[in-house]
DNA sequence: CATGAATGAGAATTCATTCAT
DNA sequence: CATGAATGAATTCTCATTCAT
């Protein structure tokens, strides 16, 4: 890639990076490409030079939001001996994440309630990819720990979803509140994992 | 209330009912009024009878849809004598409400993401009120069950949102997924609040 | 039809007959929905409930001025017997539609050289159909005349295409220098037709 | 002219080249600035090194096709004694022209349909300039075939209309319809001529 | 000279709101 | 009250032109 190149792209991200704080904040519809301009501090129609329209933005962003959220968990399971620490490791992740890339989060959260309605079906498409392969993720190690007598046997999808529900929302009423420190997040994902596991009940 | 008066209230619900749907499925900027008149079979102008603009219809229905939920919460928690018990039946009353309500819950939980950003500052302080409610309501009732030794010492607010996510994430990917069937509520209520209690732990 | 249709119907032609002014003037891609507008003495807006968009507006013109102009020639056929008073009424009734209709015959010109080209190709459709109906309106006749020994026996499209270029060209260079006066269209009619039939030589 | 003027002509009459192609197939306003930089293989820059903006592109392809065509018709008319021969030289060398420069005969056509409108006077003027010389040449030659009793003393203008008529229709609609083969162009011609001439009447 | 990224004025289209009937 | 035609402000998108490299 030579110097042209990475400068197109430099540029793009620039684009990208302003898009992804205004959907966030108001949604696909509410957006405006004058907004988008104004903060990624180009024209309105040096813009168009780089996606073909609003639509392309918006998918583009989601490409690259959940592929970045995929590897980052891919890279937390790595080492993972115990299903415990499984998820324990990619709670945490998850966290951090999102402490970093709120907008990125939020608009993915809004995207999947959405996909299906205020945007064309190809980003219906991706969004369905990502909750599959996300979904595929969680339920090959639940099986494993249902096979290794880790965790009781309960129907994995649903593992899934309690886990995943623990984490969102915690995640997500943090965020809105402000309260997701950098420094609780090593206590707060112990707390998760702690309740997935053993349950809030006083032996 | 005299008749005139009924009809028109009769009325109004039949509009409310209609946007409902709507704003649920595409969000507040993308629904259209003409869509809500020809949903509602009203005439576009007569709307404007009943509702001063958009805002203002979207704003009654977070009163309505709240309340309702509200009033569900509270009644689903009278004669509960154990914190098991009440988080069961809360459990139980809110995926009732949310298999009913499909798409008030949806635009609730879309509103309040989007509550300080689409719309003006006054949905988002009924959002606030809506939510300061429900969490108090919890709270006080979590505050309880760790005096009376039910549960473990954990930070109310914290064992709040686990709760929260656990059943909202539940209920939101089933209703999505459309696989929320009444027959399931009882034991997914029950799977919910036993992990909850209990964890998922294999003794 | 009730007053309302009939009213709707009135204004869609108001909005027709502006249209085809600057249509004819400008060419498609140069004439904008402000003039139209403008012209036809209504909001923008407006015209958006009459037809769904630009092309459209040109879509309605094209059936509105071939369906006239097909008519007119129709009708002056009837009653003619030998091909000589073919071409003359069909010659003088074209050059009365033209007078009448200055714009409408310019458009009609403009879209047979462009249609393939700056509009959708459903202009082109219409605009071959057309075409087509009108080349074997005139090859019929034509070929009677052949038969009956009334002209000289060459090929039917080429008689067609000479007798259409001294028509059009003719009209059309009158119109654009403003010299087709209707006191003058019996004898240029019939100079027309003399020439086609006897030639311009001296004998 | 040295090695470096030349050069820059010859560049230059390569974006008027692809240019003509362009403006011929979609007119002036549809015709964007890249295309015309894409088929002429040049920057979209490099062309305002050569051309002030779009109009002088177009004007200069105007005066290029009008000088070109009318230096055509003024070597056909050479050595050309009769009447009859002046019509079926210019009209031969007319069609010859046509097929070769296809595009540049329906650019001409397009342009004085529209020259008053879509561009500035500029144009308005060179085509009314070329309309002019090109009138007052038949004129001329059609004044003498009338003093000397080759043709009927006819008035002159309508004369060269209905001429330019039959060549201008001819021409056109055999090339819009792929019609206009070399190994017709000589019988094509003295059809025209001859119709013009002796009329279709069979004697 | 050659280039193409950047730009903003301008055009098409949408839609909440008004208002005459 | 009920209605829907009329409206223009707001939005998306296009493209001729400029300019730094």
């Amino acid at each position: 890639m030579n110097r042209k190149e990475r400068e197109r792209l430099f540029k793009k991200q620039e684009i990208l990076d302003a898009a992804i704080k205004i959907f966030a904040t108001k949604g696909f519809k509410a957006t405006t490409l004058d907004e988008i301009a104004e903060k990624s501090e180009f024209g309105k129609g040096t813009i168009y030079n780089y996606f073909s329209n609003k639509e392309e933005i918006y998918k583009e962003i989601i490409i690259y939001i959940s592929d970045m959220h995929k590897n980052n968990m891919y890279k937390a399971e790595q080492n993972t001996e115990t299903f415990y620490d499984f998820i324990f490791q990619t709670t945490k992740s998850h966290m951090t994440f999102c402490l970093k890339n709120k907008e990125a989060f939020l608009l993915l959260i809004y995207t999947k309630m959405h996909h299906e309605k205020s945007t064309t079906s190809d980003i219906s498409k991706l969004m369905d990819k990502y909750h599959n392969e996300m979904t595929q993720f969680f339920i090959n190690r639940t099986k494993e720990a249902i096979q290794n007598n880790e965790i009781k046997d309960l129907v994995p999808e649903k593992v899934i979803r309690l886990t995943r529900g623990m984490a969102f929302t915690y995640v997500y009423e943090s965020l809105i509140y402000n309260e997701l420190k950098e420094e609780h997040i090593e206590s707060d994902a112990k707390l998760i994992t702690d309740t997935l596991f053993n349950g809030i009940k006083l032996k």
